[in-house]
Order: structure tokens, then C-alpha cells, then sequence
DNA sequence: CATAATACATGAATAAATTTCATGGAGCTG
DNA sequence: CAGCTCCATGAAATTTATTCATGTATTATG
């Protein structure tokens, strides 16, 4: 085979060929119209042949331009449709994201129809991510996890804040009777998820006197806790950033305005060394996430 | 249209697909096998795929390699004979070629039937180069001029030595009786080439004493000359180095080994801005040339 | 008819990708 | 097992691509 011009001029070529302007390839090429204009002109001086008539504002390939675009078209549909198959064959073809239950249940799955309804091309297969256990992101093109986030690495994303507050739900709240100041959750069902620090800090942080031990439910996983509070068995801290639904809706309500685990947040990590042939699909998924969590 | 992986990476595995081999690709590419590997590995990652089977040293494609190398084929197949077509559509598809005529003559257009043989794609269009008058290189892809070495551009190929001796037919030879030493030709014919002063510089080297002005015939043009000296009309002074075929041949002798106009030169020059597309039968041109030369 | 507005052109500076270089390791083969 | 022939790899060097900051030309427009 002969000798080929550079590629990624053919394939700037192609592109500002189809659309008769270079400013519009730079745009879908992602790169700025001065780029496209030098590509070009390389691949003209290559040619040693003009590719485009610049009449003033017209910009529309030669005869030469044309006909080489035309099988440009056809010769990069073809690769396109290969790596394409290529891609999808490995049968992770769908975007795999990891995130914890919490998030996942309350959160991440009513979201996600609207998601896939827009998106009717990206497929979506969610795994669990087990709490503080390091992530196989051999099998993950994104994670969304919980934790510190002045640990989190710096690729991480900040995605939902983890500040906690006391929340219970609109039932319990009118059978506890009032609850005007923070040592009346003394006398109400406390719930604790893991451990009981935070109810500790959070009442410490009140201001108010507490036994050594509090007592309480303890779950074993915020979605047990979250079901307990859903089910007016108590008060429990939980973030109320991926509660939202739940306040708005009044099926649960916060308690006082004080703050608990503000160094805690939900956070995207995504691979060291993504599949760049899912980069497009990741990038808006990621996107469709935070702008979902800033609404 | 979806994003493509990087287009040189594609090409770098559909040429080792084709050749089962990362380093005949690479030769066929003109770049280190190093280079192949970090290309292709660069293409696994992207697809998350491996594409070949490294064993030992067996390297065959896997299922997917094979699959989308026939596609790639196919895509760099359109490409290909597309640009070729672009190329060779401007009317210019020859390699065309300027030289002065003496050497288009008497060395070039004898060897050139050979060349156009062994290299039955490559066209060829002679051209004129006027002596000491500038090349347009617009539309030369190489030039075979002659000149002061010294003077010529840093760009320049030196090519065949311009060293000159006193030359004449052998038939002349035998007519004009023994020439033992350098006086002896002063009693001939000289032949001179648009000016005297090359035969005054040779008599001054050959230590012999010469009137002010030398007699003799004078040609408008090398190849004036070369018809005269062939004739058998005298002794001229000539490049022995362009004179090869005439003097193994003992049409011609060379009298005498006192050189003259030692720093000429005939040297290849080519365009600053050379067309690419021309640039493999250039350099297959060249390098015949060179080979020619040497032999 | 001046004035934005839009689109391509260009040179220098910067950023990114590719290639080489210099090795290492693994599998044949005589 | 020594010598070949391949592929693998990291760092350095080189080449290529891109941006930035302008410039020029043409087309709309009040």
C-alpha cells in the first residue's frame, strides 16, 4: 500500500468537507477552527491540490475535495462501524457503575429510567460497591461511594454533600409530640447506623449532656436504617442530600438545624485507566449525575 | 459519528494484523517495532480488548484483531486508492524532473529506459534546466544541476564530480600522433566550452606556458562540445565523470591526469516544499540516481 | 456607509502524541 | 546452551497537533 497523508488531516478533512465550514468541524471535532484550518492546509500542501474554494464566506471543497470526502465518508464509516462492534463485543458493552446500596436505592435508581428514556443508546448495569472495599475497576467505568472527602483522592468528583442531620419521619414526629430542643431526643428512639459516634457528636455538638452510651437500634447498613426512619420506628442522622425526595415530598422530616459529619461526602472515582472506547457514554452519565444532584 | 480510536494507532495494528508480525509492520512502516508495540497497546487499552495472541513468538490475532483488521483493510483500502486519485489528478502525476542538458543527454537519458522498467509506476517528464538560471519549483520534484559545489545549497545532493580532463576520440587520438606531455596539445585542435579560461587554468596546472589566447573553437553548451569531441575534431576539456560509458567504451580517451575545475559539481537539488504525495517516487528517483552514479 | 458579525488565515508558543533508544525477557533452533 | 528472533517496557527525544492571539475578508444591518 502507498504512502497515506496523515490521517488525522483526512480525518479533518472529512469532517469540514461534510459540513462545508471549518468552524463546524472544529466544533464536532472538539478542537478549535484554527486546528482544523492547519490540518487542512497540511493535507493541501501534501496534495500539492486546493481541497476548498474560500470565496469569502463560502468555504465548499473542489471537485478534487469533494470527490476525496465522498470516499473519506465511506472509509471512515467503515472503520467507525468496526470499532464500534469491537467495542460492544466484549459484552461490557453497557456502562458499569459501581455505588454503594444507600445511594443506589435511595437515590440512584428512581433517577435512573429518566436517565436511560434520554439515553436510549447507553446501557446502564450497576453493581454494589461494598462499603470502604476498594473497587475492581478492571470491570467499572465509574464509581459513586461514600466516605471522607478530605481523604478521597483528587480525581475524585464531589457529587452530594454527607453532612447528616436528624431526620425522622412526619408520622413519628407528630407521636413523639414536639420536639422543641435537642435533649428531647433523649426521650425519642434513637437510630444508628454501624455504630453510635454520631448520635454522640451530633449531641455533643448540641450542646447537650449524654450518658456514655446511647441507646437505640443499631443497622447494619444505612438502607435498614432508612427503612426504620421511613417506617416511624425513630429518629435517625442521615444526609439529607439524597433525602431529598422524602423531605420535599413530607414523608420525612429534619430535625433541628444543626450539622454532623460535614467532612463526609458521596463522590464519583472513576478508573486510572478508563476504556477510552467508553469515554463519550461515562462522560455523560457523569455529567447527567451532577447535574441531577444540583437540581 | 461516534469517536474513533486514534487513527495512526488503527493503522499501526491493520499493518501488523496483515503481517502477523509487529516488526515487519514496523519495517513496512519505516518506524522500530518499539513503536508498533506502543501503538497497538495504546489500541488495546482503548478497546479494553486484547487484539492479539502473544505466544511466544507466535503473534496472531485474537477473534476481535481479526475481525476488525478485515474492516480496517477495507477502510485503508478506500482511503488509499481515494488519495491516490487525488494525487495523480492534477496533471502533474509524472515525477518530473529538470536537468541541465548536458548530463540529460549524455548520463540520464541513456540510463533512463532502465529506470522507467524496473519502475513501471513511476512516470517520468524531463525537463531543461537552463544553465545557472533559477528552477521554478512549482512544479519540478527534482533537479540535476551543475555548479560550484562550494556555492551550492546546504540542501544539495553532490551527485557526479565535475572534475574536468582534456578528452578526445580515439580516432583523434590516433591522428593527432603521440601526445606525451602537455605542450604537445597545444599543437591540437582545442575544443572550449563557452569560455577559454578553463583550458588557460589547465595549462597553468600542467606547468606549461601558454600565448595570452588560446586558440580553438568555442560551443554555446556543453553538449556542443561533447558532439565535437565525439567527431573527432580535437581536445576538449569534459567531466570524465558523466564521460564513463563513452570512455570504457574507448570512444574516448582521457589524455593526461591533470585535473581541472576540481571544485564542480553536478548535484541534485530539491523543492523546500516538496508535494508528499510525490515524496516515495522522489526518493526511489533519488536513490536510483545515487546508484547509478556509483556503479 | 460605518459597524458588527462571521468565517477563514497565520505565526509563535504550548501541549500532546509518537518515536526512538536502550534494555529485558521468552521461545525456538542448531 | 548460545545465538536468533520476537515482543515488552520506561524514559528521553522528537515530531505533530493544538491553542492563543491576532489579522483579513466578506456579509448583514441599522
Amino acid at each position: 500500500m502507498s504512502r497515506l497523508p496523515p490521517l488525522n488531516a483526512l480525518k479533518c478533512f472529512e469532517t469540514a468537507a461534510r459540513h462545508g465550514s471549518f468552524s463546524k468541524a472544529a466544533e464536532e471535532l472538539h478542537v478549535t477552527q484554527s486546528a482544523v484550518n492547519h490540518q487542512i492546509r497540511q493535507l493541501e500542501h501534501w496534495f500539492g491540490v486546493p481541497l476548498f474554494d474560500r470565496q469569502g464566506r463560502q468555504t465548499l471543497p473542489t471537485p478534487e475535495g469533494a470527490e476525496l470526502a465522498e470516499s473519506l465518508a465511506e472509509a471512515f464509516g467503515i472503520m467507525d462501524g468496526a470499532c464500534q462492534r469491537i467495542a460492544k463485543s466484549d459484552g461490557k458493552s453497557n456502562l458499569t457503575i459501581a455505588a454503594i446500596p444507600s445511594i443506589a436505592t435511595i437515590w440512584l435508581i428512581p433517577r435512573l429510567p429518566a436517565f436511560l428514556k434520554a439515553n436510549p443508546n447507553i446501557g446502564v448495569r450497576l453493581l454494589h460497591a461494598i462499603f470502604e472495599q476498594p473497587i475492581d475497576f478492571e470491570d467499572v467505568d465509574l464509581a459513586i461511594t461514600y466516605g471522607d472527602w478530605n481523604q478521597a483522592p483528587p480525581t475524585a468528583t464531589k457529587f452530594l454533600e454527607g453532612v447528616s442531620y436528624p431526620v425522622c419521619s412526619a408520622h413519628y414526629l407528630t407521636l413523639a409530640g414536639p420536639l422543641r430542643e435537642p435533649a428531647d431526643l433523649l426521650k425519642c428512639s434513637l437510630l444508628h447506623d454501624f455504630d453510635r459516634r454520631p448520635w454522640s457528636k451530633w449531641f455533643k455538638a448540641a450542646g447537650t449532656k449524654i450518658d456514655d452510651r446511647l441507646p437505640g437500634l443499631l443497622f447494619e447498613g444505612f438502607n435498614l436504617l432508612y427503612s426504620s426512619i421511613l417506617a416511624g420506628q425513630g429518629v435517625g442522622l442521615a444526609p439529607t442530600a439524597i433525602l431529598a425526595d422524602d423531605l420535599k415530598a413530607g414523608r420525612l422530616v429534619q430535625l433541628f438545624d444543626i450539622p454532623v459529619l460535614e467532612e463526609k461526602a458521596y463522590f464519583i472515582s472513576e478508573p486510572a485507566n478508563p476504556r477510552e472506547s467508553r469515554a463519550d457514554d461515562v462522560a455523560i452519565f457523569k455529567a447527567w449525575l451532577l447535574e441531577q444532584a444540583a437540581s
